[in-house]
DNA sequence: AATGCGAGTACCAAAACAGAACCCAGTCGA
DNA sequence: TCGACTGGGTTCTGTTTTGGTACTCGCATT
């Protein structure tokens, strides 16, 4: 820990990276395959409002049924949202997140806050609260250790440097 | 025990965001648009690894040129990044993150830790720890007022001005 | 004058996206 | 029984955005 992080110029292929310890290039890229794109964010975030059924997330967001489709098998596929039949005599289903999809919360308040911050022109259109006592959420980092908590800059080892767990990887 | 974050959050299905949920439309599509793509985030975790030149870019992240070319300019025109001559004689320029691209990392290290615990098969490729003490950090919402840590679940928005959104448009 | 470097462009193919129309199974209403 | 409707898609068109390779341009060094 607390490496500064040179960057490792060596092999810069995406396609056979299986194992360069160095980049990364695997779970941060896997999960911008998953969720990366304009829609799927979105699509959590409806699901988060308790939109359910694809005709919802079409007229909610939009979105081109095609893709909406397509969007929606890549989530489910993805272990983020599941597709449930809710319906047994004309089969209907819907899709719903799973644990893993609300787990994407904290990344999507994150999203929003910054763009509270930073691309809106100053007001916030939604204000982000705790629930049991309406005082508006702070987000960050803390430590265990210290009890603490801290800003961005605070962190160490934003990122893979050789980590020799990157290599213990080794899983199939 | 202290940090729940993301793991024990109460219900897979967050019935109570649901209307007052996390919706705004515009704020969020905007952001999404600025950094939503597949390589917006990858560059920017590369800035905060201390990557600053277009070449460094290209091959630390193996993407095309051209399209880096793109996505630096968006970033600068998102006030995401800046570019910055460091070199007089042959003017050359690089990139760096404004105070604004070091928001982000929360949104960052969300995505990354998300992508460690549901993307990988479990094991983290990357630590990001405290810098003063090296714990490894701990990410989720807080509320000063009760000062206790809480889940995805317990969050509610509260709209200052009255956000319309598709819903409220098109079912009627 | 030739070489090399950093920072891009030009050009072209492939993929993703958008929109409208269409399909299909079941159900309802007349 | 026929026709219309509803939910959940798929097919078929374009258009926009990506990705890749090759090339340019300004400058400095040899």
């Amino acid at each position: 820990m607390t490496v500064p992080v040179n960057a490792a110029t060596d092999s810069p292929q995406p396609d056979d990276v299986h194992d360069s310890g160095i980049h990364d290039h695997t779970t941060l890229e896997r999960t911008l395959k998953l969720v990366g794109d304009r829609w799927s964010i979105l699509i959590i975030r409806a699901a988060l409002r308790g939109i359910r059924r694809f005709d919802d997330f079409a007229d909610d967001l939009g979105i081109a049924r095609p893709i909406l489709t397509k969007r929606l098998q890549r989530l489910v596929a993805g272990g983020v949202m599941a597709k449930e039949r809710y319906q047994e005599r004309p089969p209907r289903y819907d899709y719903r997140l799973t644990p893993a999809g609300v787990a994407l919360s904290p990344a999507l308040v994150a999203l929003i806050k910054w763009g509270e911050h930073h691309v809106t022109d100053g007001g916030a259109e939604v204000v982000l609260v705790h629930a049991t006592c309406g005082t508006e959420l702070e987000q960050g980092f803390w430590c265990t250790n210290c009890a603490t908590t801290f800003g961005p800059t605070a962190i160490r080892a934003l990122a893979p440097a050789a980590t020799p767990t990157a290599r213990d990887r080794t899983k199939t």
